[in-house]
DNA sequence: CATCGAATTGAATCCAGCC
DNA sequence: GGGCTGGATTCAATTCGAT
């Protein structure tokens, strides 16, 4: 580690982050680059790529500290294979937030999240990826992945600059942070956008067949379940707390990284943050770039990464999607004509009764609950399972709710 | 049906739909309307609204034929209370592209064209967002639904007009189309951003209780799982095809109006192609106002909307919300001899006492204040409410001053 | 050591009414 | 309109602590 050697001019990213999370500092000629094409040898299963070697002045396997846009000017031109990006989201916070129990919500309110205005975010979105596009082989594929606080703006910048829409990917939240005001639908999701260089980019990587294989073998769609990245994989500080406010799970990188790249192949993250890509795709036997501002999250990035053992047998990395009996809501049955408002739900002995509303919702007098809440009323108990006690008539016969409910569980394959 | 009536000027939307579903030419002096400023009589169940009369010159419950941004143009500012919009998506090179003109765009490859429909494509939208916006109440909110194809664009327009995101929501399509060619995710979901008019229209309609009981007691998340519409929902021509490419389900209508709507309100559909708005409407107590430029769309719309028929009362009545409830002084419940002067509150862990006031104020030690402000003295949190928080002993048991709140309010009938 | 319950936490544009 | 205050508001998963 240490050659040096002429490239392009600039200022930025004079530093890289070698594999032991030292910072070293480099000179002023150029990037920093390993001391051959190949993978950095710490990197021991990531295969010699397919279809012509690497360019020589690729950094491959390594973190490029400094500004995400002056280092992708010193890249060399359509060099990488894939492209995943966790940009700022522009999150508009007002005021602090607090739980139900009055404890603080720690939100992001990071500098770098922090822009001026909408037309800010324009300018630095339309930077970063008019830099990534110069950089990506003309059959690459790029990933954003954002809220609705910045997406909108990400999607049509892309559009804006030729990049070819392929998909839209809803990352569903197994275990999404509550509203907790009660004041909109739980933001229970995000949204990646996958797209090609340009819509000539016709033999894009898609490993169509890998993906119906991992999903019981009927066509993956674009809407993943996911739980958010917690427990041993969250990294820690000394101090206990979270070392990045939005580490990325593994689990959606995998599949990222799966569908869309082979190994061998080059995958860059210009907001590398605590190295989620760079972990997965040594994991996966793909060479990775990251490039970070922050030396603290780029350390941590570093000592993260050469903890990762590469994946001998990748076909096992594709985690099965997490498995729990799906919810279904009674307005389901409604919305499936199952039952109808205004209908009465009696119980198995017929001894109360109670109205079906519109929203979902029954009447028993003048109080409204769900079924479970007037079941439990009702009866004049604390709790009752609404889907086992109520019943409506069909054809003379007591029909049970919960019938209605198998029949939406068979409908939607859950 | 008939009544002309000066309004307006304008050359769009001289003809309106008749709820026979008849084209009847309309003067050029403005927009037809009913001949009183109640709901069409057709609409039976329509409640009149709470909270003010409507604007003598809305067209309730009708579909106003032409373009739709002429039309908004003449309807009263400030005058509707929700607005569903399902906009052409065609942004694809494949598919043609409508000007805000309606004139064709002849879309090609070519670079200088693409840009050109992008920018037509934004334009249109900014048009009729902003026709939208006038319309909308202060507190009145705005659904619209697209793919990625124009989803995101639709955003950053809303963003710019200074609508305000409250949710994006992932319709997931319990059906979806597979996708053939097997070079894509299955594209099985669509978005729907729900923004309000202004980030202070904090008094929006949001019936979060409803919601909550009808999603198993637990909030309800930002992806809605709903089949697509088929069988006889859709509407089909005498040849047996379907009448429109992209008819939505009435479910998905559904859970929006009730979850942002009251029983009464105007409901704006921009795009009203076959009247799922409508019907849907109309079935829940809510009034409609379409604008559709193709006669054969609103003729169908008309037709289907007639045949609708509106749920009873109590099914869609609109549920109180706990927070509206009336407000109850501490001080009733020693009017109402519920608790006493002198007496002890605990809270159910039995931690902490107070002393209640012949005041309604309470005092723990040498401080004197409201329940909620010696509730969050003695457990030393910011806040804390009373009426959870504190118990008395009756029978040997610990009861919930909130069981008193709710005797009272029963007692003075609120 | 196992088990049960309490505490913690996560990309969040998160209050309303009265004076 | 600004300021004050009453009081309404959380789900799933993991970690920690007590028994």
């Amino acid at each position: 580690m240490g050659t040096s050697r002429t490239g392009a001019a600039g200022a930025a990213s004079r530093i890289v982050v070698s594999r032991t999370g030292r910072l070293a500092s480099a000179p002023r000629t150029g990037l920093k680059a390993p001391s051959s094409a190949l993978p950095n040898p710490s990197l021991k299963a990531v295969p010699v790529r397919k279809g012509g070697a690497l360019p020589e002045d690729l950094p491959l396997n390594q973190i490029l500290l400094g500004d995400c846009i002056a280092s992708l000017a010193k890249l060399p031109a359509e060099s990488v294979d894939v492209v995943f990006a966790d940009p700022p989201y522009n999150l508009q916070l007002e005021q602090a937030l607090t739980r139900p129990d009055h404890s603080l919500v720690d939100a992001v309110d990071d500098d770098w999240d922090k822009f001026a205005s909408f037309s800010d975010y324009d300018s630095f979105t339309r930077a970063w990826l008019s830099g990534v596009r110069r950089v990506m082989k003309k059959n690459a594929t790029l990933w954003v992945i954002g809220s609705y606080h910045n997406i909108f703006r990400v999607g049509a910048t892309l559009q804006d600059l030729d990049f070819w829409l392929l998909n839209d990917i809803v990352w569903r939240k197994a275990n999404p942070m509550p509203n907790f005001r009660g004041r909109r639908f739980t933001n229970a999701h995000e949204t990646m956008i996958w797209a090609s260089k340009s819509a000539d980019s016709k033999s894009y990587t898609f490993h169509y067949d890998a993906m119906k294989s991992a999903n019981e073998d009927v066509q993956m769609r674009s809407d993943w379940f996911i739980p958010l990245c917690t427990g041993d994989e969250r990294l820690k500080g000394e101090d206990g707390r979270k070392v990045h406010p939005t580490q990325k799970p593994e689990a959606l990188l995998a599949r990222v990284l799966l569908s869309s790249s082979n190994p061998g192949d080059v995958v860059l993250d210009p907001f590398f943050g605590t190295g989620t890509t760079g972990a997965v795709a040594k994991k996966l036997g793909r060479n990775f770039i990251g490039l970070e501002r922050d030396p603290a999250y780029a350390k941590a990035a570093r000592a993260r990464i050469d903890g990762v053992e590469p994946l001998s047998d990748i076909s096992i990395a594709a985690a099965p999607e997490k498995r729990t009996e799906t919810r279904v809501p009674f307005l389901s049955l409604l919305e499936g004509g199952h039952v109808k408002a205004g209908e009465t739900l009696t119980d198995e002995r017929r001894r109360f009764q109670a109205t079906i509303r519109a929203d979902g919702t029954l009447t028993l007098g003048p109080v409204i609950g769900s079924i479970h809440k007037i079941g439990a009323l009702s009866q004049g108990l604390p709790a009752c399972n609404g889907w086992t006690f109520w019943h409506v008539l069909r054809d003379g016969k007591l029909v049970c709710i919960d019938d209605f409910r198998a029949k939406v569980r068979a409908e939607i394959g859950a």
